[in-house]
DNA sequence: CCGTAACTGCGAACGACTCGCAAAAACTAA
DNA sequence: TTAGTTTTTGCGAGTCGTTCGCAGTTACGG
């Protein structure tokens, strides 16, 4: 099986504010002991640009010459202190590589298992859901480290219409 | 990290009927024209005196000494061979192996991210969840390929306490 | 501007699969 | 029963996503 590309369907945040917002995490890492390198610079640059969760690979290659390709391994280390640090959050959306993003605001995702689709919520669109999870398993659902798995409107139309036509015959 | 070891926390079925049903699922095999060989048998009889799913290095080793060992690359084609067939079907716990179990009957899971546990129900228990994700996005949830993630009762408490102890700090 | 953590970049290793291929079954038809 | 065809096997090597070890840099506090 090949290894699908997985396309986003909503809009994440305006790319404009960039650089005030690194600016706070550059303060954030500072005032834990943490260094702001060149190269943890550029993962947060590439986070704070981005439209949707990128994969670590992607920003080592530098966003398709947005910005200076930088060193895998460095760029996974990185993410991961950002995560520490609570600025960055990851996600699996199926079976590709894990994607990453800003923590906040904090999404949560559907995943279309048919046709791979995604679409990004605010989290307070899944808080009646999760209050009925609650309810019935005492368990608190999170959307955002693993998304919500099915099938997608028109997926679940289309497999209504096979089913349709299976019936159809005599 | 290192790779956690998922635990059930509920029972799947008596491991008494399985000969009687592995002879249905090599007839459905042999429907199909594929053959029923030894390593094909033998990873069946895995799967039907299993008390939950197995990851392919499991049954590839013999579930410690219970069924003879076997090569890994063709546990992985088999329990491909047996999903086409429907026979089978696998679901991504987390972060480790998936994992393979009998398609019928057909099982959803909860799993906490904070403790790992794994809760095992059956799709009714969850109808009432689907259809409010139904009303609200349109969206057919399936906890069988991907698990309903979040914190169970446990963590969940443990968290609360948490917070109330940073609370109490003036 | 010096010392010393923290951090980088490289290559190698890892786990979970997946593939290529020659040798060995399994079914079929004779 | 055996010969023929076609699947399936077992091995090794390859892939992908991620992590590790380590020598060489670099950021920042003094």
């Amino acid at each position: 099986m090949l290894t699908e590309e997985i396309e986003l369907t909503t809009t994440h945040r305006s790319p404009a504010l960039s650089a005030t917002n690194i600016e706070a995490a550059v303060k954030a890492l500072r005032e834990r002991g943490l260094r702001v390198s060149a190269a943890r610079r550029l993962v947060l640059e590439a986070l704070y640009g981005a439209e949707g969760p990128l994969s670590a690979e992607r920003i080592a290659q530098g966003l398709e010459g947005r910005l200076p390709r930088s060193d895998l391994a460095s760029v996974y280390r990185n993410l991961e202190t950002l995560e520490e640090v609570g600025l960055v959050r990851h996600v699996h959306l199926g079976h590709g590589p894990g994607l990453y993003a800003l923590a906040a605001p904090e999404h949560e995702y559907l995943v279309c298992e048919s046709c791979h689709a995604v679409r990004t919520v605010a989290k307070a669109e899944l808080d009646g859901i999760r209050s009925q999870v609650l309810d019935r398993f005492g368990f608190e659902a999170r959307f955002t480290h693993f998304p919500l798995v099915g099938l997608c409107p028109r997926c679940l139309s289309e497999s209504h219409d096979h089913e349709e036509n299976e019936h159809a015959h005599p």
